[in-house]
Formats: C-alpha cells, sequence, structure tokens
DNA sequence: GTAGTTTTTTAGACAAGTCTAAAAATAATA
DNA sequence: TATTATTTTTAGACTTGTCTAAAAAACTAC
C-alpha cells in the first residue's frame, strides 16, 4: 500500500501529464505548494517503489502501475463527490476538500459498491468522467466555451477551474450542467462572450469562457 | 484539529475508561497494539492539549474536550458502519476496518448530513448506540443472556465481542438481531446455555453467551 | 563557448510518532 | 520494612515527510 503522500504526489503528477508532455519537479512543487526538494526526496522513493519513471534533472513519468493507482484515486475523488451532491444534497462548490480526505479511504470493494449503489455514474458533478472499477473512462471530450463561433450551440457540460469562487459564481449567473447556450457574440475589444440561455442575454469574460465546458 | 493518531488514543482511552475505573498506561498499549513507551509520549502531548487529565504514574482521564472528541469519533464510526450494511450492503463482520478509516474523515456537516440520509439510526449493525450530533446516545441499557434465569426471554440487540470470526459464528447460527429466544436451560457443569429460537433449540458456551446481549 | 540565470538536487535539520534499553516510581510480598 | 516484581517513564535512536541553504546541473543569451 501506498501511504497519503505519495497518493497525493501520484495524483498531482498524473494530472499534470495530462496538460504538459515532461512533468517536472518545480511544476509538482507548484501544484502540491510545497518545495523543490521535498518533491526531490518524494520522487526518490516513488521511484524506487517503480511507480515513477524518474532520472535526476530529467522530469517524471508514471509507469504503467503508477497511473493505474493515481486513476484509482481519482476515481475514488470523483465518487465520492458524486455521492456528496447527489445523495447528502452537498453544492457542487463545497464538496471537493471533502473529497480529498475520501479519496484515501483504501477498500477498492467499498468503492466498487459506492459505485453500484449510485448506478454507475459517468460524471461528477463537475462533468469530469469517473474511471469504472477497470481504470476506463472516456477522454475529456469537452471544449471550452472560448473555442466555440459566433451562433454555435451547445450544452454547458463541465469546468476547467474547480475552486468553489468560480463554481459559486457560475451558480449564480444559472451557469450550471445541463443548460443549453448559443453564442450570440463574440466581442473582438476583450473576447468577452454575448450568450443566450432560457431566453435571456449574458455576457461572461474570456476568462471564464476559457473555464466553462460544452459537449460538441 | 487533532492527528489520526491523537483520535485512537482518545477512542481508546474512551473506551477502556468505560471498562475500569482508572485508565493505565499499559492498558492503552495492549489496546493500541503498542508500546508503553509511546503512550507515555502521547499521554504529555494529550496533557498539553487540555484533552486529558494526566500525571505521571496516576493514570489518566480524558477531560470535558476529549470526551467531546471520543464521542464525536464514535458517532462517525458508528454512523458509517450503518451506512456500509444498511446501503452498500456489506455483512456486519466486514465494516469494522473500513469505518475505523472513515471515522476520521473531519467534516461534521458531512456526517450529520449522513445521518439525516439515513434517518437518523439510533443503533449500529452490532446494536451499539450511536450518539447524536450534540454527543447525546443512550447509555448501553443491554445485558448478556449469560445474565439470564432460565425460562427468561429476550430480543438478540447487541454484541460485545466485535471480531469477524466472532460475528461469523453468529450469524451461522442464525443468532442475528432482532430474533426472540428464550433460555431453556443453563447446564451447570460449564454454564452453557440452552436456547429456543424459532422453534429450534440450540446450545451456546457460557463465552458466547456472555459477548450475546439481550434487551431488558 | 563563456557568463549568468534558472532548475534541480544534496546536505543537514526538524517534528511526529514509533521503538529498545535502561532508570525511576509504585505495588506486592516475605 | 526490606526486597522483589511490575509498571511507568526517560533517554536516545529511527522513519516519514517536510524545510532552508548551498551546490550542481541544465538552460539562455550574448
Amino acid at each position: 500500500m501506498n501511504t497519503l503522500a505519495e497518493e497525493n504526489y501520484l495524483k498531482a503528477i498524473y494530472k499534470l501529464a495530462s496538460l504538459t508532455e515532461s512533468v517536472s519537479t518545480n511544476q509538482i512543487a507548484a501544484s502540491l505548494e510545497t518545495k523543490a526538494s521535498s518533491v526531490t526526496d518524494m520522487l526518490r522513493k516513488l521511484s524506487d517503489k517503480t511507480l515513477i519513471n524518474y532520472t535526476r534533472y530529467q522530469g517524471v513519468s508514471l509507469t504503467e502501475a503508477g497511473e493505474k493507482v493515481a486513476i484509482n484515486i481519482i476515481r475514488k475523488h470523483r465518487l465520492w463527490e458524486y455521492f456528496l451532491v447527489e445523495k447528502l444534497n452537498f453544492k457542487w462548490d463545497e464538496v471537493h476538500d471533502m473529497a480529498e480526505e475520501m479519496e484515501h479511504i483504501s477498500s477498492n470493494e467499498l468503492i466498487d459498491r459506492l459505485d453500484e449503489f449510485m448506478g454507475f455514474p459517468k460524471r461528477d458533478p463537475h462533468g469530469d468522467p469517473i474511471p469504472d472499477c477497470n481504470g476506463q473512462f472516456k477522454i475529456n471530450d469537452l471544449k471550452p466555451i472560448s473555442a466555440m463561433a459566433v451562433s454555435a450551440r451547445g450544452i454547458i457540460s463541465g469546468v476547467r477551474d474547480h475552486s468553489s469562487v468560480f463554481l459559486q459564481y457560475l451558480e449564480k449567473q444559472g451557469l450550471i450542467i445541463g443548460k443549453k447556450i448559443t453564442v450570440k457574440e463574440i466581442i473582438s475589444y476583450d473576447n468577452t462572450v454575448v450568450l443566450q440561455m432560457d431566453n435571456k442575454v449574458l455576457q461572461i469574460s474570456h476568462e471564464v469562457a476559457n473555464n466553462l465546458l460544452i459537449a460538441i
């Protein structure tokens, strides 16, 4: 079994690897809010356990075993988020920290039964795909509103930014998952996007449009 | 907040205090399967945080603050056990270790909502009372079968031994919570108890009778 | 390709929690 | 009460995961 710290490192490396090609020590340190020297120590440890491929100064990647662990943690995180929102009626901006603890509950039997109890949900409350018990899941097929053309339509299906301040803003604007939107105009000055939703017209900044995802 | 180790010590002290008057270093060490020297170190730490009353060589007791923490952990443990059995269909002998991890999930808001989700259960799958969100719960009003007289009746309502080997034995014999039993005979040679249950007659040892609890 | 900057690693230290071995306090017994 | 025996505590060491400060390697730029 892996320690809590090891699990958090593996998850961080997995997430960074999906964004950039090679993952660096500094990136990991920033993402975990720790120091580069602490990261180096842990990388050696994870490398000894053959969970990552690591050579000094060269950056890291997950081994197959390491990726499996990381995906399992993400599966747990997303299933607990779904449970908290769907069964315990928490709001989507409230669940992250709790799920961050719950993802480390070790039993896989437990998480598989939880999955079944909830009807094998495919996406968590933020639209992120939930890996199945074999680690399989659909690669994210969502694109940001900022990539849409004028007069294109779509369904709000996910977010890139999971911070509660962003989620609360979306909630307030009614920009929640499942809503249909149409791009009416893109203001060239600052790329503000003008949307139509439920016969209402609203404007969102490029920043927001970039973090709000649409099903194709 | 308290660390995982601190929480486990507080819980252990709470449980021992309900059995014996003064709690000793060695008792705690035995119950946590650690060494007396480790216990002494932790006792100083908990004493500094005013969670226990401790003077060297004199044994310990929980302060009001410490008891509150301990009861809250027990509340979490028992609610998660109830969840695992009632919602995820685990058997009562399978849930202890999982609940042992889950009792350390910190959010009280989460546990209160879980409590509500399940309809505020009063007892966990082993018949132990579940403290409410204010830490209140009925002191155990159950007595062991070994304390029953011949021809007395009762309803199986709890267990003293939570080990999976004992619970599996009970399950196999059909001695599960809710069943009505009558004491037919107590064999004086070794205090074996002869029970009637569902028109069946069965014998249990004094050891078993002592660990199986009946509602008065 | 040398100098300067940035990134990464090493070296050494610290806190939490554990351990073994030895000392001190308490309890039990003759 | 003196002497064992037991319990508890101290002293010192180890592991995990972290940190700061300094050294080493890798980039960048001229």
